[in-house]
DNA sequence: TGGAAACCTTGGAGCCACTCCAATGTCAAG
DNA sequence: CTTGACATTGGAGTGGCTCCAAGGTTTCCA
């Protein structure tokens, strides 16, 4: 199986796969004689499971970790759980901040209904008097 | 007005003041003989200003565009309101995405309640059974 | 006055997770 | 025999910083 069979196999590009390869996350493969590498079923199965992984926004060196905890022999599964939790954290902080964000951007939106000289623009006028130390339509206190 | 004072006026660090510089985002300020970085009132309003629309996490390159705006005499702000509104659905994408992410973190992590041995652990089964095809909780058809 | 601590300078590397590119090599179809 | 699709490598670029090393300058305190 060639790289680009690899890659429409699991839909992860070959830029990324071999971009897998070079920071560990992937093991080498074996090559063909012409150099191409030659991927087998297993190499299908961790490439799957990284891009699961990766969809739920695992970071890179958890997804690693997890593919040890695939092949190790531990006690009890203590770690994976702390692992999720932390992404789970770490979305709902991303989350809570995103929508402080978007009710700001709204907030600041709404002093330009319509476009009209710039002297006017109350976005503008928002963002420079918020420079100026003035209270903001944005950030109230 | 040195950039450690500028740092502390405006809480941006100098690495970061620097790095504006360098990028074009704030225009290089005239030395002092002893060839550190003397700084006036307007580089401090200028950076608040790019601290503020940061904070909106609106991109560098558009705060580049907004500090062309408010020294501009556009006929019109109807740009500025474009820009913002894009912000706002960038913003309001990733919110969406994130949410979903949550609740399949969420229902992922369901999958374990206790610590058990790393082989009976449901959430190391379910990524597993997601790279070989299943279906699984975090990503339900 | 001396010496330490706190500042400043520059250039460059590192972060994350890719993504794109150029230059070159290999192979299958028509 | 050519064309096109694939493969290889190494390296640069993305965004927005952040950190570092190796040096120069200034400030403070005993």
């Amino acid at each position: 199986m060639k790289i680009g069979e690899l890659s429409s196999a699991t839909g992860v590009d070959t830029d990324t796969i071999r971009f897998y390869e070079k920071s560990g996350i992937l093991q080498s493969p074996s090559r063909q004689p012409n150099g191409y590498r030659a991927y087998g079923a297993e190499h299908v199965e961790r490439l799957a499971f990284v891009k699961h992984c990766r969809a739920l926004d695992i970071p890179l060196a958890d997804v690693g970790r997890l593919l040890n905890f695939t092949s190790s022999v531990a006690e009890d599964c203590g770690d994976i759980n702390e692992l999720i939790d932390e992404q789970i954290k770490r979305v709902r902080a991303r989350l809570a901040s995103l929508k402080a964000l978007e009710k700001q951007l709204v907030a600041l939106r709404g002093r330009c209904r319509d476009p009209h000289p710039v002297k006017e623009c109350g976005i503008l006028s928002e963002l420079v008097a918020a420079a100026q130390g003035d209270s903001c339509a944005c950030h109230p206190a």
